[in-house]
DNA sequence: ATTTGCATTGTTATGTTATAACATAACTAA
DNA sequence: TTAGTTATGTTATAACATAACAATGCAAAT
């Protein structure tokens, strides 16, 4: 079983514990997101889920099939550059707390490290303080130059 | 000297030491961010420049003023929602290492908070460790309920 | 004062991202 | 099996953003 396998049937085991259905729609955007190291938009899988999948495809289907991901957490968001990107950690069970993203505006590759313990309980702190109720894992874009480029 | 033309004069000492230009249009645009409390489109801020100054504005006069107060730090740019809004601590002279912005799902309401120094150190280790070198201040973009809402 | 170079603005057109709205089909539980 | 819900198909359009090039304005050097 490959990377890809493994971690598509983590992400069903995911689905069925969360009673939520892995179409096969669905399935075949986590697909094209595990395909690729890097983040890619939405109008790019849509070409690919197109080529690959089914040629009449419009954006609607693939939006719908990213906003499931994303809300399930199996799929990442970045909204400073509209890209998508399969979740790192889909099966490790550690809890996501919240999540930093690398992004390196030279070679467009992302990295995703997750936010350390202090920092997210402190922040935590910090927004509960103010009476504001969280929905969602925060998650952080940072832009810069990654090690390897900066080698160059 | 009201709120908005404190801040203003603020603006362009700052622009002054930067060895910028505070431009007409970009004044004009910053005043109109500073005009609201909330959050705006780049397009209900290219309405109201057109209502209030210059009837023919099209798009990228906009986005360029925007960019431009946006890479000054007079005003930040929330990706998450597409949405401007005039940098709260444009008169206040620490620096800002991090920031966080709640932003309220149900009324629209943002708050600027600054991130805690513990967490932005914290935070830049772990990025520095990995060799990636930072071109901003990172900026936190928070979704939820703010306390008013909750209440109801 | 004039020139020269650069930054800013004007203008047209178009590219890119995302969703509304409604019809149809598929699944699930009673 | 049928009724309710969830998912998908489809058309159209809304919303966001920038490329490209022309014209103007500003500021420093001569």
């Amino acid at each position: 079983m490959n990377r890809t396998d493994r971690i598509l049937a983590s992400a069903e085991q995911h689905c069925r514990e969360q009673g939520v259905r892995m179409t096969t729609q669905r399935r075949q955007v986590l697909a094209l997101l595990l395909a690729q190291s890097g983040p890619q938009s939405a109008y790019q899988l849509l070409d690919q889920f197109k080529a690959q999948y089914q040629g009449n495809a419009q954006p609607p289907t693939i939006y719908r099939a990213l906003d499931f991901l994303v809300q399930q957490g199996l799929a990442h968001r970045l909204s400073s550059t509209n890209q998508y990107l399969a979740c790192d950690h889909i099966t490790c069970h550690h809890g996501h707390q919240g999540t930093v993203f690398l992004l390196c505006d030279d070679c467009g590759a992302v990295q995703e490290t997750p936010m350390a313990g202090a920092a997210v309980s402190e922040l935590q702190q910090s927004i509960n303080s103010l009476g504001f109720v969280t929905q969602q894992n925060p998650l952080l874009e940072v832009h810069g130059r990654c090690a390897n480029c900066n080698v160059g």
